[in-house]
RNA sequence: AGGGGUGUCGCCAAGCGGUAAGGCACUAGACUUUGACUCUAGUAUUCGUAGGUUCAAAUCCUGCCACCCCUG
């Protein structure tokens, strides 16, 4: 008796090729189309339509079975409200990393096993290692493309019966064997921006869910330089958007350093850039893969945002690991409050938590 | 009212008789399953304005306008 596998299908070429692949290893694949998001502003929805029929060729070419699913209800409550009120508390968010724990391996999940799945697998570029009763969480072979930093919410539950058929592939190869089976996708660019919304004029789509708050664009010394649009709409080490031109003595870019939420200022700085850097940080809401250590600190590696080279750090447990604090090796730039810490070692995705305090 | 100064792209700013540097902003691409960062490219037929001198003016001359100082 065939395996049965549910496959999550983006109706890019990674899910593509990753349903070519489990078929071509003798399983029984049933892809699943996730249609989360509902256009509000009008604007097409058929990009969410053009995916699906890519879904389609590819299933009829690989003669699959396809269904279409649509958690927009529970995106909304579980990813996009909490993405809405992290930004309204002047946090910078990440929903992707939610989009996955809540939905892909929510909901899906779920569905999948109603289907009758045994595996549930997507087309992350990521490996898992099962081993002593526990599920590991393995960086991908193609460390370019490695996307565990999205997956580290991802609990013990989530990941029992998950495969990434990716997993020992490069971008290239993947590319390749789209080619090879004919599949539609193979030439398709990859998709990019916030995770089934797409993307998008940033500023334009958060101005549908703020007001616009003016205020004052001020330097560290109190220099009135500039007017922002609100708080919600700039992020630390931003440098594009701020408007603000040279000046005589300094010609360098401007930068956001701090957003002041109680005095609505949005603190800029140019030249210098050290005041971006911080030395350690204070994480919540902390997901261990496979469990959590059980030396309350240790050293490990770690990323404080997606495609960033990996950090030495430093990490101190607090209430049984849902907290820690990290100290890193060398000052980093920029490392923003609502983004994730994803902790690794040479092997694998440890987990990551929210970034709560950063400290300079 | 008198004296001095300044007016070159959205912001700074070179140029000072030979046919508009550069930086920042901005725009567009690249990169990217968050937001950023980064990278590449593009961006003044025109120099406050009206005349004049000259083969040739942003550059010299004159009037006017605007702004900034100082003196009353």
């Amino acid at each position: 008796m065939k395996k049965k596998v549910v496959l999550a299908m983006s109706g890019g070429v990674d899910s593509s090729v990753a349903a070519a692949l489990l078929v071509e290893q003798g399983y029984d694949v049933i892809g699943l189309f996730m249609r989360n998001w509902e256009e509000e502003d009008g604007g097409g929805h058929c990009t969410a339509e053009a995916d699906y029929d890519d879904v389609k060729n590819v299933c009829n070419l690989l003669n699959i079975p396809y269904y279409t699913v649509n958690y927009a209800k529970q995106y909304k409550d579980k990813v996009f409200k909490y993405f809405l009120e992290e930004y309204a508390k002047g946090r910078t968010p990440n929903p992707d990393v939610l989009c996955n724990r809540e939905i892909k391996f929510g909901p899906f999940l779920t569905q999948a096993y109603a289907l009758g799945a045994d595996y549930i697998a997507t087309g992350h570029y990521c490996g898992i290692v099962r081993k002593n009763g526990f599920t590991y969480l393995t960086k991908a072979a193609d460390k370019d493309k490695d996307q565990t930093y999205f997956l580290n919410q991802l609990s013990q539950t989530q990941l029992k019966d998950v495969m990434f058929p990716l997993e020992n592939m490069v971008k290239n190869e993947v590319r390749a064997i789209a080619e090879k089976y004919g599949l539609s996708t193979a030439k398709k660019k990859d998709s990019t921006g916030i995770c089934f919304i797409g993307e998008r004029n940033f500023r334009e789509f958060l101005s549908n869910y703020f007001p616009n708050h003016k205020g004052d664009i001020v330097t560290i010394d109190g220099k009135v330089v500039g007017e922002h649009i609100g708080l919600m709409y700039y992020t630390i080490g931003q440098r594009r958007g701020l408007g603000l031109g040279g000046e005589k003595e300094n010609q360098n870019r401007w930068f956001v350093v701090e957003k002041d939420m109680t005095n609505n200022r949005l603190i800029v700085s140019h030249g210098d850039e050290s005041v971006l850097d911080s030395k350690a940080l204070f994480a919540t809401e902390i997901n261990w893969i496979p469990k959590v250590s059980e030396e309350s600190e240790f050293e490990c590696f770690a990323k404080f945002r997606y495609r960033q080279e990996e950090q030495k750090v430093k990490v101190k447990l607090e209430e049984a690991g849902d907290k820690a604090y990290v100290e890193f090796d060398t000052l980093q730039r920029a490392v923003t409050e609502g983004q994730y810490v994803v902790f690794y070692n040479e092997t694998d995705c440890l987990g990551g938590g929210v970034i709560d305090k950063v400290f300079k």
